[in-house]
DNA sequence: GGCTTGTATCGATGTTCGTCTATGCAACCT
DNA sequence: AGGTTGCATAGACGAACATCGATACAAGCC
């Protein structure tokens, strides 16, 4: 259950010379994959549900934690974690009757320094 | 042509102790606001688009410029071009004959720190 | 073994989205 | 004024998506 997801978010682990949006313009595969993942981050469920995971202290939430928080059916949540989890965002794992998902922050930093402005690059706004 | 942008990244321009998606779980409004521009980016015609603009030196780039770009119509990036000035990630003005587009960066850099991981956070993955 | 509970998958359905063609509007050029 | 070019808007259409109920699977319990 554990290694479906995809490895889309490059693997520079100091995050120093990335490659970044503002840098140079995407071709058009690059493009495909990072907006697969941003588009696991557009959506109001699945952000909360990778906010409740991802803030989480002990680093795990069982999915019984999470269903209830929602007007949703159990199904739906499931489909979210999904979601999240084939865009490498999280991971998860069962311990007996329970499933526990956590969040892979490198995901997330690699995403953020994608995100981040080099330098000056424009000062508009 | 120039004020239709949504307001939905915060506004500590400090960028010190910001609304992170690891600090806190969000509430539904928030992930609502937040999940709409990262919709935005979720597409990879967008994406490719956004860094066209925000990769350039001056600053500002055409839209002669951007269509040609894409095996797609003029309507098509035109309305991408909307939905990104709509998400608040770019915004435009008209000189003369043309239609120029510029990137926000402050809209990016606030995006890049909501996803930064605070501290240790996990160091699973 | 059978029952119960937790989670994932399947199939269907209404909505949203990306794309197109056709058209409208704004600015330039004779 | 009329024609041309650059860009936006409107409406239509097929594909993708979010959601559901039904069902399957996995693990514990009796």
């Amino acid at each position: 259950m554990s290694k479906q997801e995809l490895e889309v978010l490059g693997q520079d682990t100091d995050g120093a010379c990335c490659e970044r949006l503002a840098s140079a313009p995407l071709d058009e595969d690059r493009a495909t994959e990072l907006a697969g993942v941003f588009k696991a981050l557009g959506d109001p469920v699945r952000l909360r549900l990778l906010s409740m995971i991802a803030s989480r202290d002990g680093g795990e939430v069982c999915v019984c934690e999470l269903t209830p928080a929602f007007d949703l059916s159990q199904p739906t949540i499931s489909h979210h974690l999904k979601l999240l989890r084939q865009a490498g965002l999280i991971d998860c794992e069962r311990r007996g009757t329970w499933v526990y998902y956590w969040a892979l922050p490198e995901a997330l930093a690699r995403l953020a320094s994608f995100l981040t402005v080099p330098q000056s690059a424009g000062a508009n706004a």
